[in-house]
DNA sequence: TATAGTCTACTGAACGACCGGTAAGTAGTG
DNA sequence: CACTACTTACCGGTCGTTCAGTAGACTATA
């Protein structure tokens, strides 16, 4: 199937012989959960996938649910981390709600698998209602940059906060759904093409 | 669980005790497999939403595919529709596309589950590859009426087409996400602020 | 009015395949 | 000889599906 290069770490020195460190398990692991969602990726087909035996994968996480957390805390940090950056804490709240845009939309990029697993989640367990949690703090901080750009009058007031916040949301986040990095439009201009459509719009420059 | 009145059809004139009908089962599996995906729901938790035996439900169906087929086709027929209509085949690009996006929003709200199954398929088995196929026709049509507008000089022609498309779905099909109906925001006001925001942007009025 | 037969809409048990996870053993390396 | 990184074999449980049987409502005949 869609199977990355076995990707063996050569020889590290320790003793053993050579094998799959922890992010080749998690970068096919990612994969399937894509594929199939997590509930109905087997342990069976990430063994298939990766060349070994499902008690192979055990050895180097403690079962489904640990591969799941540690894709989920992967897309989550990145995520937070745009929010830490001065250029997102200072200055001008429209430009600080582009700045945060902006930088969702490169974390997304460069972590394609891991951001698109977390943004299918359905909440079922309790690991995936965490990172639910944790991604609705994230989304919330950009809800009070819409609101605050809203009132410095940089956004138009006549719609809805909340309506606002979410459809900005959805354009950028089926990014996921169709974008594939190597093709013709580089990750900067996807940046500044989606930027520029919610904020200017698509009708011709008035 | 999330469970709609047992909602049996009354006694019908035909022989038989009192039933459940093929829309009712459709109904409870299509909120299923919202919640946890088609191949993660099973036929057993179907069952139990719906208050019988697994084997009860294979009176109505041939299987778990054909509640998926049967799901998807309404969805994308109703989809399909919008697209038939006289003020989506004559008239200027531009108001084409904005009729068919607002029917679209339309559809969405009011088949919301069968919409968000639809837009929630990876393509794992034939009949959802089917399905994907019938959709990418329905993307390919609008992608035309974008391109017309933009030869019309109603769309900004600076950002690629295929993008513009990309983005306009992006924040249309989000929708399934977020919106519930029978909240502040009717119908009617969610595809005026969405066409608002895709044509004019956020950014207040220049 | 009594009863036999036909139909619908199920029930409950069982099928082989596969599920996540474990236990015990071992080949290769320092 | 200790340690890493596995292997094969297996566990109880669940999967989608099938099948034989049947309760209850209807109709046809006596």
């Amino acid at each position: 199937m869609s199977q990355t290069a076995p990707a063996r770490s050569a020889g590290n020195g320790r003793a053993g012989r050579e094998a799959y460190d922890l992010a080749a398990v998690l970068n096919i692991a990612v994969a399937a959960f894509n594929d199939h969602g997590y509930e109905a990726t087997s342990m069976g087909m990430l063994a298939q996938r990766l060349g070994t035996s499902k008690s192979a994968i055990y050895y180097h996480v403690s079962g489904k649910e640990d591969l799941l957390r540690l894709a989920l805390d992967r897309a989550l940090s990145e995520l937070e981390l745009v929010l830490t950056k001065e250029m997102a804490r200072s200055g001008d709240a429209g430009d600080r709600l582009r700045f945060v845009l902006r930088g969702a939309v490169e974390v997304l990029v460069k972590d394609l698998p891991y951001v698109t697993l977390l943004l299918r989640l359905r909440g079922n367990t309790e690991v995936e209602r965490q990172a639910l949690a944790r991604r609705r703090e994230f989304d919330r901080a950009v809800a009070e940059l819409v609101e605050q750009a809203r009132d410095d009058g940089s956004l138009r007031a006549d719609i809805d906060a909340r309506t606002t916040t979410r459809l900005l949301f959805g354009m950028i986040n089926s990014i996921v759904e169709w974008y594939r990095p190597g093709g013709p439009i580089t990750p900067e201009r996807l940046a500044d093409d989606v930027i520029s459509v919610a904020f200017d719009g698509l009708a011709t420059a008035r």
